[in-house]
DNA sequence: ATTCCCCTTGACACAAGTTTCCATCTGGTA
DNA sequence: TACCAGATGGAAACTTGTGTCAAGGGGAAT
C-alpha cells in the first residue's frame, strides 16, 4: 500500500473514531499501521510478533481485540484460509483469491477486468445488503503441483499427511520462538 | 439436498471408497449422511453433536477425521467464514455465498447464470491449476439490517458485543450439554 | 461361515488460536 | 489538571484440531 493510501485509511480510522466514541490509543494506531504497511495477509500472531517490536510490552489479547475493532469498522477485513489462522487484510481495492487446496497458501489477485459483471441474483439481492464481493479461485499452486509430481498412487492419503505435516511443523516452529522469549 | 441426490453422493462414496480400498464403516457412513440431510453449513462440532445420536459412542477425534477422509474424497467441501470454525458443505455443484459480515451466517446460492465469464487472468493461470472458483458476497442480512434500526451510537461496540455474547452464550450452552451426558 | 490382516476407531494428551475476566491504566473531555 | 468511561495487560479458560497407540471391526480370501 503506497503511502498515500495509508494516509487515506488513517484518516478514515480517525475519523470512524471521532464518530463512534472510541479511543485512538497508541496500540489501535500501531496495529492499524502494521497492517496497511504489508502485503501480505498477517495472522493475529504475526500482527503481535510486529506489534510488539514497535510496542514493548503490548499484550497478545490487544492485539486481538484490536484486530476485530478494525474488522468491525470496515478499517480491515479479516479472511480465512480453511483450517488455519484467521488472516487480516488491509481494506484497499476489490481483490480475489487464489487459495492452493493441497498448501492452503492464499495469494491476492487484483484485476479490475475480473469479476465485471458479477451481480447478486434480484431474489437475494432483495434481503441482502451486499457491501462487496471476492472471487476465491479453488486450485493446485505451481509449488504443489511440482511436489505432486512424484506420488501417484494413493495420492489422497499421500497429499493429506504431506499438508499435515508442513502445517505442524511451522506450528511447532512459531511457538518455539514464542516460547524462547 | 433431495433424496435422489443423497443417493447419487452415498453411490459416489461407495465407488471411491472401492476404487482407493477404504473402508465404508458405519461412523463414515452416518457422518456422510448426516451433512447429505442438512442444508446449513455444520461445523465439526455440529456434526459431532449430531452423530452422536445415531451412534452413541462415536468419538469426537472420528467425526474430524472422516470430515478430513470425506473432504479429500471431494465428496463434500470445506467451507468458511473468517473467524469461525471450518464449515462442511455437501454441495459439490459450483456455488456462490452469502456471508453477512455481523452474525458470520453462510448461505448458498446456485445460479448457472453468477460467474458466467469469470475466469483467472492469463498470468495466473500459467502457474495455478484451477479446479473450481466460488463468488462470496460480504454483507448485511436481512435479520441484521432489521435488528440494526434500533442502536445508532455507538453501534459498533453493541453490534460487537451483541454477536460476541451471542456466539459465546452458544458455546457455552453446547459445553453443558456435553458435561451432562 | 470363518479367519485373518490391516484399516479404522476411541480415548487421551496436547498444541494452537482465541476469548474471558478483572485489576490497572490512559485518552479525551470538562 | 482531574476525572472517568473505555482500553489495556496478564493469567487462565475455552474451542478447535491433531498425534499416538492399543483395541476393534470391515471385507477379501478361504
Amino acid at each position: 500500500m503506497d503511502p498515500a493510501e495509508r494516509g487515506a485509511v488513517s484518516e478514515r480510522f480517525a475519523r470512524l473514531c471521532r464518530e463512534r466514541g472510541l479511543a485512538r490509543t497508541v496500540q489501535r494506531r500501531a496495529i492499524l499501521g502494521i497492517i496497511a504497511e504489508r502485503t501480505d495477509h498477517p495472522s493475529a500472531d504475526q500482527v503481535f510478533e510486529a506489534a510488539r517490536e514497535r510496542l514493548s510490552g503490548v499484550s497478545r489479547t490487544t492485539v486481538y481485540r484490536v484486530l476485530e475493532m478494525l474488522a468491525d469498522l470496515g478499517v480491515i477485513t479479516k479472511a480465512c484460509s480453511p483450517g488455519s489462522a484467521t488472516r487480516f487484510d488491509p481494506m484497499t481495492r476489490r481483490h480475489h483469491h487464489l487459495v492452493c487446496l493441497r498448501c492452503e497458501r492464499l495469494v491476492d489477485i487484483v484485476d479490475e477486468r475480473l469479476g465485471r459483471g458479477v451481480e447478486l441474483p434480484a431474489e437475494q439481492a432483495r434481503s441482502f445488503l451486499v457491501h462487496d464481493f471476492s472471487i476465491h479461485f479453488h486450485g493446485i499452486c505451481a509449488a504443489c503441483r511440482r511436489k505432486a509430481r512424484a506420488p501417484q498412487k494413493g495420492s489422497v492419503a499421500a497429499s493429506s499427511s504431506a499438508r499435515k505435516h508442513g502445517s505442524r511443523r511451522h506450528k511447532a516452529m512459531k511457538k518455539e520462538q514464542r516460547r524462547k522469549r
